[in-house]
DNA sequence: CGCGACTCCTGCCGGC
DNA sequence: TGCCGGCAGGAGTCGC
Protein backbone atom coordinates (compact mmCIF):
# COMPACT_ATOMS: atom_id res chain seq x y z
CA UNK A 1 0.00 0.00 0.00
CA UNK A 2 2.44 2.64 0.91
CA UNK A 3 4.43 4.30 -1.55
CA UNK A 4 5.50 8.47 -1.65
CA UNK A 5 1.68 9.28 -2.72
CA UNK A 6 0.00 7.18 -0.16
CA UNK A 7 2.81 8.29 2.75
CA UNK A 8 1.78 11.84 1.58
CA UNK A 9 -2.51 11.13 1.70
CA UNK A 10 -1.76 10.00 5.42
CA UNK A 11 -0.01 12.64 6.68
CA UNK A 12 -2.04 15.29 5.09
CA UNK A 13 -5.32 12.92 6.52
CA UNK A 14 -3.62 12.67 9.73
CA UNK A 15 -1.96 16.41 10.52
CA UNK A 16 -4.76 18.63 11.27
CA UNK A 17 -6.07 16.41 13.75
CA UNK A 18 -2.76 16.05 15.51
CA UNK A 19 -0.95 19.01 15.16
CA UNK A 20 -2.06 20.97 18.79
CA UNK A 21 -2.99 17.94 20.13
CA UNK A 22 -1.56 16.32 23.54
CA UNK A 23 -1.01 12.62 23.60
CA UNK A 24 -3.00 10.90 26.63
CA UNK A 25 -1.38 7.77 26.61
CA UNK A 26 0.74 5.22 24.36
CA UNK A 27 -0.56 1.94 24.22
CA UNK A 28 1.82 -0.72 22.58
CA UNK A 29 -0.03 -4.17 22.00
CA UNK A 30 3.13 -5.45 19.75
CA UNK A 31 6.32 -4.36 19.56
CA UNK A 32 7.74 -6.38 17.19
CA UNK A 33 8.37 -4.05 13.92
CA UNK A 34 10.88 -4.35 11.87
CA UNK A 35 12.63 -3.25 14.69
CA UNK A 36 11.27 -2.88 18.32
CA UNK A 37 10.06 -0.39 19.09
CA UNK A 38 11.41 2.09 21.53
CA UNK A 39 10.66 0.98 25.48
CA UNK A 40 10.82 4.61 26.10
CA UNK A 41 8.29 6.06 23.46
CA UNK A 42 5.67 6.23 26.01
CA UNK A 43 7.84 8.50 28.25
CA UNK A 44 9.15 10.51 25.13
CA UNK A 45 5.39 11.83 24.28
CA UNK A 46 2.91 11.07 27.03
CA UNK A 47 1.17 14.64 28.06
CA UNK A 48 3.69 15.93 25.03
CA UNK A 49 1.44 17.85 22.29
CA UNK A 50 2.36 17.48 18.67
CA UNK A 51 3.91 20.30 16.65
CA UNK A 52 4.21 19.46 13.55
CA UNK A 53 3.55 16.61 10.90
CA UNK A 54 6.72 16.59 8.22
CA UNK A 55 7.49 13.49 5.54
CA UNK A 56 10.79 12.67 4.69
CA UNK A 57 10.92 10.16 1.82
CA UNK A 58 8.46 7.79 3.19
CA UNK A 59 8.93 8.45 6.38
CA UNK A 60 6.27 9.93 8.36
CA UNK A 61 8.08 12.40 11.01
CA UNK A 62 5.93 13.67 14.08
CA UNK A 63 7.38 16.49 16.21
CA UNK A 64 6.29 16.28 19.96
CA UNK A 65 8.24 16.99 23.00
CA UNK A 66 12.13 17.09 23.20
CA UNK A 67 12.16 14.95 19.53
CA UNK A 68 10.12 13.34 16.69
CA UNK A 69 8.39 10.05 16.23
CA UNK A 70 9.48 8.35 13.19
CA UNK A 71 6.94 6.04 11.36
CA UNK A 72 7.69 3.78 8.33
CA UNK A 73 4.53 1.71 6.89
CA UNK A 74 6.62 -0.58 5.55
CA UNK A 75 4.81 -2.63 2.63
CA UNK A 76 0.99 -2.96 4.51
CA UNK A 77 0.99 -0.50 7.22
CA UNK A 78 -1.45 2.24 7.84
CA UNK A 79 -1.88 4.71 10.38
CA UNK A 80 -5.18 6.19 10.61
CA UNK A 81 -7.26 7.85 13.06
CA UNK A 82 -10.83 6.12 14.94
CA UNK A 83 -12.87 7.31 18.15
CA UNK A 84 -11.87 6.60 20.63
CA UNK A 85 -12.93 3.07 21.94
CA UNK A 86 -12.96 1.25 18.80
CA UNK A 87 -12.60 -2.11 18.87
CA UNK A 88 -9.30 -3.34 18.50
CA UNK A 89 -8.56 -5.83 15.51
CA UNK A 90 -5.85 -8.16 14.64
CA UNK A 91 -2.26 -6.22 13.43
CA UNK A 92 -3.26 -3.26 14.82
CA UNK A 93 -0.15 -2.89 17.00
CA UNK A 94 -0.12 0.48 18.23
CA UNK A 95 -2.41 3.45 19.76
CA UNK A 96 -1.95 6.68 20.66
CA UNK A 97 -4.93 8.43 22.18
CA UNK A 98 -5.12 12.06 22.14
CA UNK A 99 -6.94 14.61 24.08
CA UNK A 100 -9.12 15.06 21.90
CA UNK A 101 -11.55 11.69 22.13
CA UNK A 102 -9.49 10.45 18.88
CA UNK A 103 -6.73 8.00 18.68
CA UNK A 104 -3.98 7.45 15.96
CA UNK A 105 -3.77 3.48 15.57
CA UNK A 106 -1.12 2.23 13.77
CA UNK A 107 -1.96 -1.48 11.60
CA UNK A 108 0.46 -3.69 10.23
CA UNK A 109 -0.06 -7.39 9.16
CA UNK A 110 3.51 -7.73 7.77
CA UNK A 111 5.54 -5.56 10.50
CA UNK A 112 7.64 -4.37 8.00
CA UNK A 113 7.49 -0.72 9.07
CA UNK A 114 8.64 0.69 11.99
CA UNK A 115 7.88 3.01 14.90
CA UNK A 116 11.13 5.11 16.28
CA UNK A 117 12.11 7.94 18.14
CA UNK A 118 14.78 10.59 16.99
CA UNK A 119 15.59 13.37 20.00
CA UNK A 120 16.08 16.88 19.06
CA UNK A 121 18.98 18.03 17.60
CA UNK A 122 19.96 14.07 16.45
CA UNK A 123 19.35 12.48 12.66
CA UNK A 124 18.36 9.13 13.07
CA UNK A 125 21.07 7.26 10.75
CA UNK A 126 17.98 5.71 8.96
CA UNK A 127 17.73 9.59 7.40
CA UNK A 128 21.10 10.41 6.87
CA UNK A 129 21.57 8.95 3.47
CA UNK A 130 18.38 9.85 1.64
CA UNK A 131 18.29 11.59 -1.71
CA UNK A 132 16.47 14.29 -2.65
CA UNK A 133 12.65 14.26 -3.04
CA UNK A 134 11.38 14.02 -6.09
CA UNK A 135 9.20 16.65 -6.57
CA UNK A 136 11.91 18.96 -5.15
CA UNK A 137 14.32 20.80 -7.54
CA UNK A 138 17.46 19.20 -6.63
CA UNK A 139 15.60 16.44 -8.43
CA UNK A 140 16.11 16.39 -12.01
CA UNK A 141 17.43 14.59 -15.08
CA UNK A 142 20.76 16.10 -14.83
CA UNK A 143 21.37 14.30 -11.42
CA UNK A 144 20.00 11.02 -12.74
CA UNK A 145 22.61 11.75 -15.52
CA UNK A 146 25.51 12.23 -13.81
CA UNK A 147 25.13 9.26 -10.70
CA UNK A 148 24.62 6.53 -13.09
CA UNK A 149 27.57 6.97 -14.94
CA UNK A 150 29.52 3.76 -14.91
CA UNK A 151 27.06 1.79 -13.16
CA UNK A 152 26.14 -1.25 -14.67
CA UNK A 153 22.62 -2.36 -13.07
CA UNK A 154 19.69 -1.88 -14.78
CA UNK A 155 17.53 1.26 -15.01
CA UNK A 156 14.54 0.96 -12.96
CA UNK A 157 16.71 -0.43 -9.63
CA UNK A 158 18.70 2.82 -10.14
CA UNK A 159 15.98 4.94 -9.60
CA UNK A 160 14.47 3.00 -6.70
CA UNK A 161 17.66 3.23 -4.68
CA UNK A 162 17.15 5.79 -2.08
CA UNK A 163 20.20 7.63 -2.34
CA UNK A 164 19.41 8.41 -5.43
CA UNK A 165 15.72 9.80 -5.28
CA UNK A 166 13.40 8.94 -2.47
CA UNK A 167 9.90 7.53 -2.80
CA UNK A 168 9.87 5.80 -6.23
CA UNK A 169 8.85 2.67 -5.71
CA UNK A 170 7.99 -0.49 -7.64
CA UNK A 171 4.87 0.86 -9.14
CA UNK A 172 5.49 4.20 -9.76
CA UNK A 173 9.67 3.04 -11.28
CA UNK A 174 7.12 0.97 -13.63
CA UNK A 175 5.27 3.54 -14.80
CA UNK A 176 7.64 6.57 -15.14
CA UNK A 177 9.73 4.41 -17.42
CA UNK A 178 6.75 2.92 -19.78
CA UNK A 179 5.52 6.56 -19.74
CA UNK A 180 9.12 8.04 -20.75
CA UNK A 181 9.15 5.17 -23.26
CA UNK A 182 12.48 3.39 -21.37
CA UNK A 183 13.24 -0.43 -21.11
CA UNK A 184 13.35 -0.93 -17.34
CA UNK A 185 16.46 -3.72 -18.13
CA UNK A 186 18.75 -1.24 -19.87
CA UNK A 187 21.97 -0.23 -18.09
CA UNK A 188 21.75 2.85 -16.13
CA UNK A 189 24.70 3.75 -17.51
CA UNK A 190 23.95 3.88 -21.17
CA UNK A 191 20.97 6.01 -20.68
CA UNK A 192 21.52 9.56 -22.50
CA UNK A 193 20.71 12.88 -20.86
CA UNK A 194 18.16 13.83 -22.72
CA UNK A 195 15.94 10.51 -21.85
CA UNK A 196 17.26 10.74 -18.43
CA UNK A 197 15.88 14.42 -18.27
CA UNK A 198 12.63 12.61 -19.81
CA UNK A 199 12.43 10.40 -17.59
CA UNK A 200 12.97 12.74 -14.12
CA UNK A 201 9.76 14.35 -15.82
CA UNK A 202 7.88 11.71 -15.98
CA UNK A 203 8.50 10.22 -12.37
CA UNK A 204 7.97 14.01 -11.08
CA UNK A 205 4.14 14.07 -13.12
CA UNK A 206 3.38 10.57 -11.50
CA UNK A 207 4.18 11.22 -8.53
CA UNK A 208 2.36 14.20 -8.14
CA UNK A 209 -0.70 13.08 -10.16
CA UNK A 210 -0.89 10.15 -7.83
CA UNK A 211 -0.98 12.89 -4.40
CA UNK A 212 -3.86 14.58 -6.26
CA UNK A 213 -5.40 12.07 -6.14
CA UNK A 214 -5.14 10.67 -3.10
CA UNK A 215 -2.88 8.17 -3.55
CA UNK A 216 -3.27 4.86 -5.80
CA UNK A 217 -3.94 2.28 -2.87
CA UNK A 218 -5.58 4.49 -0.79
CA UNK A 219 -8.03 1.44 0.60
CA UNK A 220 -5.99 0.77 3.68
CA UNK A 221 -6.14 4.39 4.60
CA UNK A 222 -9.64 5.29 3.86
CA UNK A 223 -10.00 1.66 5.65
CA UNK A 224 -12.27 0.06 2.81
CA UNK A 225 -13.03 -2.89 1.63
CA UNK A 226 -10.42 -4.66 -0.34
CA UNK A 227 -9.47 -4.55 -3.75
CA UNK A 228 -8.32 -2.07 -6.15
CA UNK A 229 -7.68 1.90 -5.35
CA UNK A 230 -9.30 3.77 -7.81
CA UNK A 231 -5.76 5.43 -9.22
CA UNK A 232 -5.59 1.88 -10.19
CA UNK A 233 -7.39 2.02 -13.62
CA UNK A 234 -4.85 5.08 -14.09
CA UNK A 235 -2.00 2.42 -14.29
CA UNK A 236 -0.78 1.78 -17.97
CA UNK A 237 1.19 -0.96 -17.48
CA UNK A 238 1.49 -2.23 -13.40
CA UNK A 239 0.34 -5.47 -12.31
CA UNK A 240 -0.73 -5.63 -16.20
CA UNK A 241 1.45 -8.21 -16.99
CA UNK A 242 -0.27 -10.57 -19.64
CA UNK A 243 -3.18 -7.51 -20.57
CA UNK A 244 -2.78 -5.34 -23.85
CA UNK A 245 -0.92 -2.34 -24.06
CA UNK A 246 -3.06 0.49 -23.94
CA UNK A 247 -1.17 2.68 -26.04
CA UNK A 248 -0.34 0.17 -28.72
CA UNK A 249 -1.91 -2.93 -28.21
CA UNK A 250 0.88 -5.05 -27.78
CA UNK A 251 1.22 -7.90 -25.13
CA UNK A 252 2.68 -6.54 -21.76
CA UNK A 253 6.14 -8.32 -21.09
CA UNK A 254 7.37 -9.07 -17.89
CA UNK A 255 11.07 -9.70 -15.68
CA UNK A 256 12.20 -9.57 -12.33
CA UNK A 257 14.91 -6.81 -11.74
CA UNK A 258 16.27 -6.82 -8.05
CA UNK A 259 13.41 -9.27 -6.72
CA UNK A 260 10.95 -7.18 -8.33
CA UNK A 261 8.97 -8.17 -10.76
CA UNK A 262 8.59 -5.25 -13.34
CA UNK A 263 6.10 -4.80 -16.51
CA UNK A 264 6.84 -3.49 -19.55
CA UNK A 265 5.62 -3.05 -23.44
CA UNK A 266 8.52 -4.21 -25.89
CA UNK A 267 7.18 -1.98 -28.79
CA UNK A 268 6.79 1.35 -26.35
CA UNK A 269 10.01 0.91 -24.16
CA UNK A 270 13.23 0.73 -25.31
C1' DC B 1 32.69 0.28 -3.78
C1' DG B 2 28.92 -1.67 -6.56
C1' DC B 3 25.81 -5.12 -7.06
C1' DG B 4 22.68 -8.93 -6.41
C1' DA B 5 20.75 -12.07 -3.12
C1' DC B 6 18.63 -12.64 1.13
C1' DT B 7 15.80 -11.38 4.88
C1' DC B 8 12.04 -9.89 7.98
C1' DC B 9 6.31 -11.24 8.22
C1' DT B 10 1.40 -12.33 7.11
C1' DG B 11 -2.21 -12.76 3.67
C1' DC B 12 -3.93 -14.10 -0.51
C1' DC B 13 -4.38 -16.32 -4.87
C1' DG B 14 -3.93 -19.89 -8.26
C1' DG B 15 -3.02 -24.65 -9.17
C1' DC B 16 -3.52 -29.30 -8.09
C1' DT C 1 -12.48 -28.23 0.14
C1' DG C 2 -7.69 -28.12 1.50
C1' DC C 3 -2.88 -27.85 1.09
C1' DC C 4 1.26 -25.73 -0.97
C1' DG C 5 4.16 -22.67 -3.44
C1' DG C 6 4.80 -18.23 -4.92
C1' DC C 7 4.14 -13.55 -4.76
C1' DA C 8 3.03 -8.80 -2.65
C1' DG C 9 3.26 -1.56 -2.53
C1' DG C 10 10.09 -1.76 1.31
C1' DA C 11 14.64 -1.54 2.26
C1' DG C 12 18.63 -2.80 5.50
C1' DT C 13 22.30 -6.03 5.51
C1' DC C 14 25.51 -9.29 3.98
C1' DG C 15 28.64 -11.59 0.83
C1' DC C 16 31.25 -11.56 -3.35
Amino acid sequence: MPELPEVETTRRGIAPHLEGRKVIRLIVRDPRLRWPIPEDLAIQIENQTFTAIRRRAKYLLMDIGGGTLISHLGMSGNLRLVPVGTPVLKHEHVDIELDSCMTLRYTDPRRFGAMLWQRSGEEHPLLSKLGPEPLSEEFNGERLYQLSRKRSMAVKPFIMDNAVVVGVGNIYATEALFAAGIDPRREAGRISRARYNELAGEIRKVLARAIDSGGTTLRDFIGGDGKPGYFQQELFVYGRAGQLCKVCGATLSECRLGQRSSVFCRRCQS
